[in-house]
DNA sequence: TTATGTGAACCGGTTCACAGCT
DNA sequence: AGCTGTGAACCGGTTCACATAA
């Protein structure tokens, strides 16, 4: 069956919210604590997840230690995932130094950055690289993700070398959209969409409040 | 009308291929040319763009600069946007250089940390404060959007500062669900849903290739 | 002929209503 | 009784087909 990305998208948000409710101390939630807590309604969050099996004991609720092995394992995050990092700058630091991805299975084993000025400064424990040889730094690695975080002028070409490289996957922040093969997964987060939303609401709302 | 938030996502994306269309030095854009680039079918760019008026002309296509424009209006970017940013973090400091941001009219007027060793530092032009009086310090600096960039821990409670101190629009970095009252308008932009969607992909495509 | 604008048809995600367990 | 699981109904966004204009 296709699951649809919206669906991915809020298991993401249910296995955030597990982990909140487990540093609580509940061991057991219903669907309609964890679907108020993540902003859906409980048939929507129960549906999600009927698409992949049934998680939960009718009448009781689900384990959260239960569902959220469950969900990581939906995801993928039940093995390590190594990505490399294109891009030292302050959003290429401020990736390397983020918590949430070693919590979730995700680790960053190298930095590359093509300014010859950063080269062998260090991220915390990895050196910056020069980007020479991607295919075989990316086999001595042995990374399957990269994250792109160099400027917009820089994207484009960059994609193609990673792509050829052999990388499987990218997490695009730079603002561009990426032309990749259908077999490569591209995941772009886009800051500017973010702020536009948010005019956009204040701009309807002044109009007519 | 109720537009749907895909609509304005997609304006944004426009914009953006529109101001790459625009440095090429072509005057005109057909929908198609530019449904191409933003990833989305030509039916679906006229259709999100006929819910605001008709910007085209028929058998010649759209001007590239009056189509900017119009979508630049729609979305409340013709005026300039006074924000606040919380958290002078690496990603505080990788928004507050973020050149798309003074592109589009959005100005970050302020940067707030609660961490003393960093008070009196700058980033850019701006001096790194210290937030004793949220509201005065709003009013000083006239802004109307909230970026939140500190850490998840610390979010939910500068969350609730932030609306009582009359802030219209947040920006949330921070890897939690804020609750906000439904007047004041809430983008967030949660890094490890990139990364999970990325890995669920490889995860499929690895089970059946 | 070329390309926009749009009502109507379509389709897929969301919600409902209720069956099924404990 | 309480809460999950799910086929069916619903609804809204996307796509189609075509009228319209240059």
């Amino acid at each position: 069956m296709n699951i649809s990305a919206s669906t991915i998208r809020r298991l993401s948000i249910y296995l955030r919210q597990l982990e909140g409710i487990k540093e609580e101390g509940r061991e057991t939630v219903s669907s309609s604590l964890l679907a108020e807590r993540s902003d859906v309604k409980a048939t929507q969050l129960r549906k999600d997840l009927s698409y992949f099996g049934s998680f939960g004991v009718r009448g009781l609720g689900y384990s959260v230690d239960d569902l959220s092995s469950k969900i990581s394992k939906i995801l993928g995050l039940d093995r390590e995932w190594r990505a490399v990092l294109f891009g030292a700058g302050s959003l290429g630091q401020a990736l390397a130094g983020y918590k949430g991805f070693s919590k979730h299975n995700i680790r960053i084993v190298a930095i590359i950055d093509s300014d010859p000025t950063k080269k062998s400064k260090m991220i915390g424990s990895l050196p910056i690289e020069d980007a020479s040889d991607l295919k075989s730094m990316r086999q001595r690695v042995r990374a399957e993700i990269a994250v792109i975080a160099v400027p917009g002028e820089a994207a484009t070409a960059l994609a193609e070398q990673i792509v050829a490289a052999g990388f499987s996957g990218i997490v695009n922040f730079a603002p561009v959209r990426l032309k990749v093969p259908p077999q490569v997964a591209l995941y772009a987060v886009d800051l500017a969409i973010a702020f536009e939303n948010v005019t956009y609401l204040l701009t309807c709302k002044k109009e007519k409040p």
